[in-house]
DNA sequence: TTCTCTACTGTGAACGCTCACAGAAGCATG
DNA sequence: CATGCTTCTGTGAGCGTTCACAGTAGAGAA
């Protein structure tokens, strides 16, 4: 522990420093930073103690020069800038991937795109090979920045499958259909006939396959697919508020709603509430994500969990392994009901 | 542009081709790059025409390992998790940071201490000089990281007054106590005279400044403090709620309430409607951020807008200066009453 | 002319690290 | 004994910049 005079920050110890002090070389320093492969244990050892006593930390930009990589990562977010604010799945999972990275000592570089100029700016700095690979945040089809990141070569892994691009595209994904099916039938075997749905954005996967699970289910109950009992948000609060009041409009004796997402959810119970049905005795209301929203409303939202930790940790997992050479990957992940109040 | 085959990254154009390519030297290329002083008209025009041409982005890493500064800063959260994951204000800053970083075309690298391991770690990266600067998100006292990074003399701007910390650090915060005047005369102004509040974690000067601000204006308006008319809650929606519910127990009497922040407001507004108490009608609600959740609560929240946008700039710039060398320096911005309909 | 001053330009030497290579030592094999 | 192999170690070169310094050219003054 070294204290610092008045705020001043002295200059580190550097490899040679720690060299001397264990009466090594330069590349026995080195080799042992990097693994220890090819050191004797006598060296590896005081090595150690020379780090400890010099309190050494490598210079990752010198490291950088010439190995090539940064060892740094960045997350894009190429969402529009209102979701980002009021959705806490962003956060969740921004906070699963710094963990992650964290692991393997990779700082995380935040990049929000919202306005085309952010655009270029960010796929300039990326494409400059500022960072080694990109976790990607962004629903929609045929995103440019995806596309011309692709295009140039950068490891790539995106949180839910993108459309529109090449199959040579990494993604980590909730099983949608599945999750979909599995709340659907859910509200079947509460007794519900009339079930609605909000769903996501058709233009993304999240919102195509949600749909069909409802599809799927209603199908095989033998039920008919009623268009009154289907219209479509954009996964923001304020979108689930008039799906819900479109619905009840449209189709006043609807029993059950199924909502894509649990912050649509959280407008469908406001709305709901606001023309008089309860929850869940007239409307049983079954979200999607399990997001903290889904514990923040009252009543407590009946939702798919997405396994967001898990995701956070095989976005990184397979951003490191393309990294590495390997090739891209598609990975889905189970999703799990979770019932709570509101069906 | 230059197309890349099969995805593989080619060896980008150093100082070096675009010197040659422009027909100067490498320093004269240096000095374009760095503000272009001392440099002929004539080189200038060419050496951006070869950068253009060539495509050339500086690498970071050269420059930094020569300079030392990393040109990067740090958005460091040491915040409760759960904090992070529920309340919007997190992104409402971090997204304006990024931007305001942008403009100097600073990157932002994420860092959310919640374990003492992650603590350690981060503290370690950030005095090893791998970034610049941080700008700091810690509202609760006696944080060690802030103290540690301050003592190693590491540029650092916190958002909010810090308590604890020596006056040399810098911060940004809105007037709290101002704001709180502002919210309680406008629920006076309205004739309620039992006017309650919910204040924020009292080890924080956020929530003392706006209890402080409550208990004066209740003052100079010739009301006495009753103390069944004040709890606390830690800025979380649940504290929220459950405050609500000992206010209502305490004093049944209650006419209004102002709630240190908009997050908490929102279980408020839930445990008031859950006890039949119409907003505004029987209870007045105030709030206090104006974040996204102001505008998603039933009805909306009047509250005390806390300049986000000029404080994540004022932040950076602040910080800016202090990694440039001049003093640390407080900065206290105005806050605005928003009347909207739950007064 | 000669000197000085200003505006500009080129050059070598770092910055701190990794990598390739050469070499040394120890030990088994021919 | 020479030869090969394995394990370990030191050394020089170089990554792409910036910086300090030296040097050139042209203008103006003595």
């Amino acid at each position: 522990m070294t204290m610092n005079a008045a705020g001043g920050r002295r200059r580190p110890p550097t490899i040679h420093d720690v060299a001397r002090e264990a009466g090594v070389s330069r590349g026995t320093v080195s080799r042992v930073l990097n693994g220890g492969h090819y050191v004797s244990p006598a060296a590896q050892e005081a090595v150690n103690a020379a780090i400890r006593k010099t309190g050494y930390v490598v210079n990752r930009h010198a490291r950088s020069l010439i190995t090539g990589r940064s060892d740094s990562i960045g997350f894009l977010l190429t969402e529009p800038q209102e979701r980002f604010f009021e959705d806490p799945n962003f956060n969740v999972l921004l906070r699963g991937c710094t963990q992650a990275l964290a692991a393997h000592d990779i700082p995380l570089l935040l990049m929000l795109a919202g306005t085309e100029d952010e655009r270029r700016r960010i796929t300039r700095y990326i494409t400059a090979g500022h960072v080694d690979g990109v976790l990607l945040v962004s629903s929609h089809s045929g995103d440019p920045v995806a596309e011309q990141l692709r295009g140039a070569g950068v490891p790539l892994v995106a949180c839910g499958k993108p459309i529109g691009l090449g199959s040579k595209v990494s993604y980590v994904a909730a099983d949608d259909r599945d999750g979909a099916r599995d709340m659907v039938r859910h509200l079947l075997s509460l007794g519900r006939r009339r079930v609605g749905m909000v769903t996501g954005p058709l233009d993304t996967p999240g919102g195509v396959e949600r749909l069909a699970g409802y599809k799927e289910v209603l199908a095989e109950a033998g039920l008919e697919l009623d268009e009154r009992l289907v219209v479509s948000g954009d996964y923001t609060r304020a979108s689930g508020e008039a799906g819900a009041e479109r619905l009840l409009a449209q189709a006043p004796d609807m029993d059950a709603v199924f909502v894509a997402s649990d912050l649509m959810a959280q407008g469908v119970l406001a709305a709901l509430q606001r023309e008089g049905r309860r929850v869940p005795e007239d409307v049983a209301v079954g979200g999607f994500d399990d997001s903290p929203a889904a514990l923040a409303s009252r009543p407590e939202l009946t939702t798919i969990r997405q396994p967001w930790d898990r995701i956070s940790a095989e976005m990184v997992r397979v951003l490191l392994a393309q990294i590495g050479g390997e090739d891209p990957a598609a990975v889905i992940l189970p999703t799990e009901l979770v019932k709570r109040e509101s069906t």
